[in-house]
DNA sequence: TATTGTTATACTCTATAACTATA
DNA sequence: TATAGTTATAGAGTATAACAATA
C-alpha cells in the first residue's frame, strides 16, 4: 500500500513544499504590514471580488459560520467592511468591502512580493510551460 | 512603481495560490487524522530529521521561543517528544522525538497524499522540467 | 552582561453547541 | 421544522515582556 515514492518525485514534493513555505511567509508579512491577519487578509481579498452572505464566506475560507463572525467584527470596526441586508431574506447578512477596505486589498495584492518576482527570473516560454503543469496537477 | 503583471504572470500566480492552499489543507487534514495540529506536526516533523535545541526549533519554525514551550509541552505529555539536557550547556533543553513520535511522524509522512497524487499524472520529463523551474524560482 | 528557556498576558483563530430571528 | 447569523465557551497558536538559571 505504501508506495515508495521515487527520488525525483520526492525531491518535487521537497521543492512544493519550500514554494508553499515561502508563500505563506509573503503572505503573512503582506498582511501584518497592513496590521491585519491572514484570515482578515483573506476574508478581505475574498470580499474584493464581490459582497458575500456570511455563509458563504465560511464555506469559501474553509472554516466554520461563527469564525466569520468575529473576523468580519473586527475588519467592521476598522472600516473596511461592512454587513448588509439582503432584500429577499431578511435572515441573510451580506459582507461587503468598503472603498477603503479595497483600497487595503489593492495595497496588498501589489505587496506580494514573492509570488511575482521569482516568475520575473523566468522566461516567457517556461512560464506557460509552468502554467500547463500546474494546471494538470490541480486537475 | 507598481508594474502591472502580463496576464500570464496573473495565472501563474492564481495557480501557485491554488497550490498552496491544497498543500495546506492537505497537510492540516493528515495532521488531524494523527490527532495533531499543523504546528505540532510540523515541529514532530523537524525533530524526526535530527534532536535540535528549543531555539533553534523557533528559528526554524520562524516563531517566538516561548510559543515553542507549549507545543513542545503538548508533544511531551503525548510521549512522542522528549526534553534532553545539553551536556555542554546546561542553559540548553534539547528536544528529541521519541521512537513513537518518529513513528507517528513517518504515517503523517505517508499520508500526506496532495503532493505525490497530482504528481503521479505527469510524464518524467514534465516531472524534471517542474523540478528544474521551480529550483530556479527559489534560487 | 548576555543568552536559554520559561512564565504571564493578551489577542486571534478555531470548532462545538446553544440561542434568535427569520423562513 | 429548517436555515442564517450570533453568542458562549474552550483549546491552540501567536507576540511581547519579564523572569530564573547559566554562561
Amino acid at each position: 500500500m505504501t508506495n515508495r515514492p521515487d527520488p525525483l518525485t520526492v525531491e518535487v514534493v521537497e521543492l512544493i513544499g519550500e514554494v508553499v513555505a515561502r508563500f505563506h511567509e509573503d503572505y503573512e508579512s503582506a498582511a501584518a504590514e497592513h496590521t491585519l491577519t491572514g484570515a482578515q487578509a483573506r476574508l478581505l481579498s475574498l470580499l474584493c471580488l464581490e459582497p458575500l452572505p456570511m455563509r458563504r464566506l465560511a464555506r469559501q475560507l474553509k472554516c466554520e459560520p461563527s469564525n466569520v463572525t468575529g473576523i468580519v467584527d473586527r475588519l467592521e470596526a476598522r472600516g473596511l467592511v461592512e454587513r448588509q441586508p439582503d432584500p429577499t431574506d431578511r435572515r441573510v447578512k451580506v459582507a461587503a468591502a468598503t472603498a477603503e477596505g479595497r483600497r487595503v486589498a489593492r495595497s496588498l495584492r501589489e505587496s506580494l512580493r514573492f509570488a511575482r518576482e521569482p516568475l520575473a527570473g523566468l522566461s516567457e516560454g517556461e512560464r506557460v510551460a509552468l502554467r500547463d503543469t500546474l494546471r494538470r496537477m490541480l486537475g
